[in-house]
DNA sequence: AGGCATTTGTCCGTATGTATG
DNA sequence: CCATACATACGGACAAATGCC
């Protein structure tokens, strides 16, 4: 390999600092094969010359992964890698929020943080087709895969349609199966848009992210059958650790 | 509006510099109602105490993208949104490449950088279906958006099945009139994988980011109608002037 | 015109954080 | 650990341009 690759990975007076910009570089590195098979990163001197900085300042990089719980390093023998694998999220036509994760073998959960009804922002009285506002319970929940929080969410619910909603939710833990309760035997995806920022210090504290990271945001709109507006939602996914995958032409899972 | 309601977005001592933090937060407001009516942004004054910082950390952070022509300051006037407008990229069955921008009212064009014949590895082997270090085309092309590169990407095709392609995609200039010309007279995107990071120096430098700002990265593979993979692409989206729209229902637009 | 408030532009000095050797 | 250089952040003061009365 090239002694200097990395190097343009790195930009100076950027308001980023080294330590850090390494640090992400290292993050995304993990997952496209920079530490060996054994999941041992190159000695600190070799990525020091690699990113074209000084041993110092590869030590605040490593320091602050190993902070995180990214890295785990060891005197006399290397750093190593405490890969958590990368889960992938599927959107499809008939994506149902925690079947997603169960497939791919891991422990997925959804939790339901809080349920209120409140009146309808603009966005959300237009993402529903309802008058600004108009009666509507917002649901927080944050997603977890593999016991780590890796998505939080808020979802809108048109109130006057469906005014147990919140209580079924609340008593039954699943949207699909409250939705069913007040009377809704069926819905699908609509639209999906999505967005990507860096982390709020919110993202930080729930997702145990760390400062910088990145999220990727979902504004997404389910129908029911008759092609009425019943759920908007806004989730915001940890980039470090979702990928998103678009399903065309799977109806997907249940 | 509560007085420290930007606050809570900022982090001391993240490795991310202040000033950097305020500019991708004034960069990410200015499409949910930061400025107001005429495009104008709270004065210097005010967004300090908003952010709970000095004035001269957010005259740094709006420096920074006066200089990227995201605002323009005018002395004793105030400080002026220049681009509030965002593309929306549609992802469908029928994606395809350029045809998205255009039905925004905005000029869309795909400008082939190079094509060349290169042996495929392991990630484009596997996502066409191909032996390791099979021949390949692989293109390189630059999306623009209102004439600012807004996508970079990267994509492969099978040399021995499409001998031509790389002539007829240099002459043709598109990649379905391409297809077309080696007899392949239609193809659907069977698979789309989103993730997100930060730009990388050569981002920063093909589509005019600012170091630190984020890009969305996508994996795609277009079938063909027997459903064997004949494309597969990754192209990078300025997160900045791109929101990526997913397409359920919708054939989308040739 | 003048006077005044508002807002951006520029200068000073100082303390802390970052990066190198 | 130390010393050095530069970037970042703060606080204050004043100049320059704008707009309104």
């Amino acid at each position: 390999m090239a002694s200097e690759t990395l190097k343009s990975e790195i930009e100076r007076r950027s308001g980023v600092a080294l330590w850090r910009q390494i640090a992400d570089a290292i993050r995304a590195g993990i997952s496209s094969g920079l530490g060996d098979d054994s999941g041992k990163l190159p000695p600190e001197m070799e990525l020091a010359k690699q990113f074209g900085v000084n041993r110092h300042t590869v030590r605040s990089a490593i320091s602050a992964l190993v902070n995180d719980g990214i890295l785990r390093a060891e005197q006399g023998r290397g750093t190593f890698i405490i890969e958590p694998n990368r889960l992938t999220y599927p959107i499809s036509k008939r994506t149902r929020f925690s079947a997603g994760m169960a497939a791919q073998g891991t422990t997925g959960s959804t939790v339901l943080v809080s349920c209120d009804r409140v009146a309808a922002k603009h966005d959300v009285a237009e993402a529903l087709g309802l008058p600004l506002d108009a009666p509507v319970f917002s649901a927080r929940t944050v997603g977890m895969g593999d016991d780590i929080p890796v998505s939080r969410s808020t979802s809108w619910y048109d109130a006057a349609r469906f005014p147990d909603f919140a209580k079924q939710y609340q008593y039954l833990g699943s949207v699909t199966k409250a939705f069913a309760a007040c009377g809704l035997s069926d819905y699908v995806r609509h639209s999906t848009i999505i967005e990507a920022y860096h982390a709020t210090v919110d993202d930080v504290r729930i997702m145990r992210l760390t400062p910088g990271a990145i999220v990727l945001v979902t504004h997404a709109i389910n129908h029911d059958l008759k092609g009425r507006p019943i759920e908007y939602s806004k989730t915001r996914f940890s980039a470090d650790r979702i990928n998103l995958e678009i399903d065309m032409n799977e109806e997907g899972q249940r």
